[in-house]
DNA sequence: CGTGTCAGCGCG
DNA sequence: AAAGCGCGCTGACACG
């Protein structure tokens, strides 16, 4: 069934080239520090004397050493790769230890060696998170990132032992791909954020003018603002309070009889009042101005780049999370700002509809499959089952996915089962393993984290008071099982799509043909800056990376995953 | 004064 | 139209 074609990111016979800190850690010394190359084979084992070099030589030395199948080690990408582009050196491949580690020891995959049982043994005892340093280190420091007490033979012994979990894994095929994935996207974070997503600054002002009224001084809230707010205070009958504190507004809204439990936009919508429509006003911009205002663009995006640091892996479904600018969160209102450079267009491409497509292929869900056939699947579901209503057909199928159980969604579910069983099925079985307290698993491996000790506990509990709560605990874990499975699946798809976009793109580079770069990843969608006559190279370049993919997760499967590609000036006109 | 939590909302 | 998954960030607020 699996007769996938070799797994170009994924494969056999690589040889690896471990960098660690060298010998000049003494704690705290002044001097210079020095690194250790050192050539091991296929195995992970030392296959030549280790070369020491220092920082300052480093990155033409790693220049020299890059050859095709060689694979960088390191404990962390961005900390050991940051610098070396900082100098203008790259390199095709690595292989993350960090990474790696944080995926075998959730990952039932992983062969049953002493390493992976000490891994899992100390990571019930291990806080769950290293406090996150700040980097303003220079260049010198970041290189040193090395856990002081890891030794050359530390490091090469770890690399044996990921090495031999996947090697002996039941499931080799996959788990190697998604360690290869993992570690080709931690590359693509760091040069992503070298790179950063074009940004300008005059047009992103414009935006904040015309929205807000011109730049407030420091603490004053914004002309436009300041006007909604005068209004609110009238409208509502109160005298002025600040509508930025719920607790303020809540009561301000309670005096005009506008009985609401919450300040949520959704629920203040559901009444009519003359102070509505300003106070979402209010609030829409109000979330603008704090977020993504001028202080915003100061500190995030000054530079004609807007730049976040990419925490691969961040999301426990392999989905990578963000820190610094609200880097996954850039709203539609300001998209306008990121601007193809002179002579250079972005193209923007997002995988149509990707989880239910992944859900499709993980259940082999004929019938899904077909519906998925046409550009927009969830017009093909519609149409077999829903009287043509796509809207409907979506809610359904967000519902199967997420679990619902109330409202419209809860209700069309059933409707969706019976033309899609095998599917529904998939997911059930999913939300069932992990009601039970059970691990459940992406398609490559990706394992979700077991339930904590205090979780079980409940589950044992006495009064009907506990019971009920624990209830309601398994029933939410039951959602967050069946939802990993298709997103962690999802985040999958997108990470090879993603390698093998940057594949395609130093192999044209290196072939005389510099095409552009990748500058933005956001789940399911990739933006890259190119040259303005290479940016129909770069379209077909994308979608071929996206059939790459779909072969290197599934083989050869019915299901398509089809990508909408745009060349553009700016990032709004996309979709 | 700083630190942690909550409400709310942005993205997929 | 609904409130089901995963995140990060901000201002308000409570607390030490």
């Amino acid at each position: 069934m699996e007769d996938k074609p070799p797994a170009a990111i994924g494969e056999n016979g690589w040889v690896y080239m471990v960098l660690a800190t060298g010998p000049s850690g003494d704690g705290g010394a002044a001097r210079e520090p020095s690194f250790l190359l050192q050539r091991a084979d296929a195995t992970g084992a030392p296959a030549a004397p280790a070369a020491v070099v220092s920082s300052a030589d480093l990155p033409a030395a790693v220049a020299a050493l890059e050859e095709p199948s060689l694979r960088w080690v390191w404990e962390g990408t961005r900390r050991s790769y940051l610098p070396l582009l900082r100098a203008g050196t790259t390199v095709e491949r690595c292989h993350d230890l960090s990474l790696t580690r944080e995926l075998l020891v959730l990952s039932q995959y992983a062969a049953d060696t002493g390493y992976i049982r000490a891994l899992r043994a100390d990571s019930g005892r291990r806080p769950a998170e290293q406090p996150h340093r700040d980097d303003e280190q220079d260049q010198f420091t970041l290189f040193d990132q090395q856990p002081p007490s890891a030794t050359i033979g530390a490091v090469l012994q770890e690399l044996q032992d990921q090495l031999a979990a996947v090697a002996g894994s039941p499931r080799r095929e996959r788990l190697q791909l998604l360690v290869a994935a993992e570690s080709a996207g931690a590359l693509v974070a760091a040069e992503m954020e070298r790179a950063g997503l074009p940004w300008r600054r005059d047009v992103h002002e414009e935006i904040l003018t015309r929205l807000l009224g011109p730049r407030p001084r420091p603490g004053q809230r914004p002309a436009r603002l300041d006007s909604l707010a005068r209004e609110l205070y009238r409208l509502l009958g109160v005298p002025a309070f600040n509508p930025d504190s719920p607790q303020e507004l809540l009561r301000a809204l309670h005096r005009a009889d506008i009985e609401v439990r919450s300040t949520r936009s959704w629920e203040l919508r559901e009444h009519r009042h003359p102070a509505i429509g300003p106070l979402l006003e209010y609030k829409k911009l109000a979330r603008l101005a704090s977020a993504n205002g001028w202080e915003w663009l100061e500190s995030w995006a000054g530079e004609g780049r807007f730049r976040t640091e990419y925490v691969v892996g961040g999301v426990v479904t392999g989905r990578w999370a963000s820190r610094g600018g609200g880097g996954l969160q850039i709203p539609q209102q300001v998209r306008d700002a990121a601007r193809a450079d002179e002579g250079h267009r972005l193209v923007v491409a997002d995988a149509s509809q990707l989880e239910p497509r992944i859900l499709a292929a993980l259940a082999r869900d004929d019938a899904l499959a077909a519906a998925a056939r046409g550009r927009d699947l969830y017009q093909g579901i519609a149409d077999v089952g829903f009287g043509g209503d796509r809207a409907k057909a979506k809610v359904a199928m967000l519902g199967a996915m997420y679990g619902a159980t109330t409202g419209e969604s809860g209700r069309l579910v059933p409707q969706l089962a019976r033309t899609y069983p095998r599917a529904l099925a998939t997911v059930e079985r999913a939300a069932r393993a992990g009601e039970a307290g059970e691990v459940v698993s992406s398609h490559l491996g990706r394992g979700c984290p077991e339930p904590s000790p205090a979780w079980r506990r409940a589950q044992l509990s006495a009064t009907a008071e506990e019971q009920r709560r624990a209830d309601a605990a398994a029933r939410s874990r039951g959602r967050f099982t069946r939802n990993f499975i298709v997103q962690s699946t999802a985040a999958e798809w997108a990470l090879c799509w993603l390698a093998e976009v940057r594949r395609r793109l130093r192999a044209s580079a290196a072939s005389g043909t510099f095409i552009g770069e990748l500058v933005f990843f956001l789940h399911d969608e990739v933006v890259l800056h190119v040259r303005q006559d290479q940016a129909d190279a770069a379209c077909a370049l994308v979608a071929e990376a996206a059939a790459d993919a779909t072969r290197l997760m599934f083989g050869r499967i019915p299901v398509e995953f089809p990508v909408s590609i745009a060349a553009v000036d700016s990032y709004a006109e996309a979709k």
